[in-house]
DNA sequence: ATTTTTGCAAACGGTTTGCAATTAC
DNA sequence: GTAATTGCAAACCGTTTGCAAAAAT
């Protein structure tokens, strides 16, 4: 999610810890402060941009235990994963409020953001028609951005 | 592409053949064999299905080839990558008359298509709308198919 | 005190690459 | 005949795992 407010980011980690308790599952540091890194993130980090993120911060954290911690969040609902076709996984916040597809460039590998309301509402209908039950969806349109465009008609 | 006639996988071919001269690249044997080979499976192929298909037709070729021939088809356009989160690639022949979303099912992993006329339209116009030039979308569906909900139910 | 996590290093597995032999043109 | 591809094996790299030490409950 492009930058959640810091309340946002404490209500996600509160409920990341209330998730662990409920699984009778120990609430670390490491736990916290890799949560923390992915939700206070302003994009869609990879898990070797998690630990270097900590490691800027002074929190050497084993890669490992990074890989596990983000395998629980996934599962508790709280970020979400996606691969964009470049070998890494990335992972993000999950938006309290609803999702959102992605405008990944492929000039310049970047991935924006954009929601649209008629969208979400059609795919869970579309689910629906062919029998499957929804749960959650991932839309992607690739292309070119607009500063590649631009980069591009100025013939560089 | 749900199972193209065979028609469609010969007009597939030969656009293929006409890339590699367009792009003075030598058309081999072991080229029209990969190509072929998912040109005609009936679903989405990883790479060492089709290493695996092609050795069953009694044709070993070197699982360096498959990838670096499927590289050359995705640049080519003429098959689509595809990355549904179980950590393989998957690729199918490009649909000669457009694309189609894919619903994944959570439970027993499989993937089925589905097309939608309104969302195809959609899509290039919500690209528009944020100055993102549209190439092609990948539009998944999470959830759960029909045969998991029915096997689900009968408490199995 | 018990149970789980952590961190290191080694293993894993899909993908890529270097290079001599082969094939396409 | 020249230039590119092929196939093998080794390297690569993101991710996972085994295990002893450390931390959480």
């Amino acid at each position: 999610m492009a930058h959640l407010t810091s309340a946002e980011a404490a209500d996600l980690l509160e409920r990341f810890r209330h998730y662990l308790r409920e699984h009778r599952l120990p609430v670390t540091q490491q736990r916290d402060l890799i949560a923390t890194a992915i939700f206070t993130a302003p994009d869609h980090l990879t898990a070797a941009a998690v630990h270097q993120r900590l490691a800027r911060q002074g929190k050497r954290i084993g890669i490992a235990t990074v890989y596990r911690t983000l395998d629980l969040l996934v599962e508790s609902g709280l970020i979400r994963l996606h691969e964009f076709g470049d070998g890494f996984r990335r992972y993000e916040g999950a938006a309290p409020q609803g999702s959102h597809g992605h405008l990944v460039c492929g000039v310049c590998g970047g991935v924006e953001e954009f929601t649209n309301e008629r969208l979400e509402r059609m795919l869970p209908i579309i689910a629906d028609e062919h029998h499957f039950r929804y749960r959650t969806h991932r839309v992607e349109l690739h292309g070119t951005c607009r500063a590649c465009q631009q980069r591009t008609l100025e013939g560089l």
